[in-house]
DNA sequence: GGCCGCATGTAACACGTTACATGATTGG
DNA sequence: CCAATCATGTAACGTGTTACATGCGGCC
């Protein structure tokens, strides 16, 4: 009973979640997931889930009504076990503290461009981020919070990080204005 | 000019920020980190350097007072560029929207818990997170905003992160017993 | 003097990515 | 009928993790 990783973790979820389910679905669903951490490419899913299936968590049969030799994944009940044993995983404090943000850790580093470029780079991001923020919340409006009121608020999640990251880049794009001005004003 | 992946940027940036310093140094500052994507094992790190000096992004000499033969890196005009090249990186669309929050995931996967261990994931999750906003609020306040702003507009990014956290779990939490109340009398 | 932290590195291993390979099905 | 998508998989490659290995430096 070694510890599943997040990708193994995840597809076991699905698997449970959306009962018989093909591989490919489970693909399709690490693809679409707004995170893009998950990309979901073939080499990784099909020899994962197959992992899963040696160790008899999921078990698998072809559907004959398929020409394509599609498989049919189910959970078992030792992979429910092992789904729940994941889930619990995440109160240790290294998976609660876990939040890598790409535009916090460049804003970290910003100081080694020039002061023309941390403008340009922050207003790109923000750009993007308030492309990112309107996709989401679209998404969260689509979703219906009776059917699966736990997927709703994952989306809810979602929007809820995005618009701190949008006031916190404002707050920041603010600041570097003035920021700048000091740099000048101590190399003149 | 290959791409650099998030650690070898991380590590550049340090080298870039902090002067010549040593090999050890990246690796403490990696493992310091809020964010426990960085393990700064030593069996990442010291490949990464010397990866990143055969491309000659950085420079190393020994330095000759230490007994222990312990190497000083310098970041060169060609690792600058590089460094600069994948801040900008950042915004692109999938380096903005990639922020994978673990209790999320797991929230969204809850349903597959008796209702009494979803009660219990929720609990321990809070305590947890609240207990990491403390440390980086804590964090925040040690950080003099003047010496290094960017620095400090990081740590304020981890604190208003953690904040919403919490905001949206108590949230969470609220919804969950009427959930499951909703739950037993549908059983019922 | 002994232990802990500094300091560097290597080797086996696991896992994800990219690219390749194949073929069935469906919609315009 | 032709293209896009469904559907499954493999192989090479890069890189991160764990564990191992070594030795100096400073502090009690």
């Amino acid at each position: 009973m070694s510890k599943l990783s997040e990708l193994e973790g995840v597809a076991l979820g699905i698997v449970s979640r959306d009962g018989p389910c093909t591989p490919y679905a489970v693909r399709k669903f690490l693809k679409s997931s707004p995170s893009s951490h998950w990309q979901g490419s073939a080499g990784s899913v099909y020899p994962m889930l197959l992992r899963l299936e040696q160790r008899g968590q999921v078990q698998s049969e072809i559907d004959a009504s398929d020409g394509r030799g599609r498989r049919l994944l189910q959970i078992t009940a030792k992979g429910q076990k092992a789904l729940a044993q994941w889930i619990h995983q995440g109160t240790t404090t290294e998976l609660v503290s876990s939040i890598s943000d790409h535009i916090r850790t460049r804003v970290f580093f910003i100081g080694s461009l020039s002061p023309k470029e941390r403008l340009e780079f922050v207003e790109k991001s923000f750009a993007a981020l308030n492309e990112f923020l309107a996709t989401a919340e679209q998404r969260l409006r689509d979703t219906d919070r009776n059917t699966d009121p736990y997927a709703w608020f994952a989306c809810e999640n979602v929007v809820l990080q995005a618009r701190v990251r949008v006031e916190w880049l404002a707050g920041f794009q603010k600041a570097l204005g003035k920021l700048t001005k000091l740099d000048k004003r101590s190399t003149e």
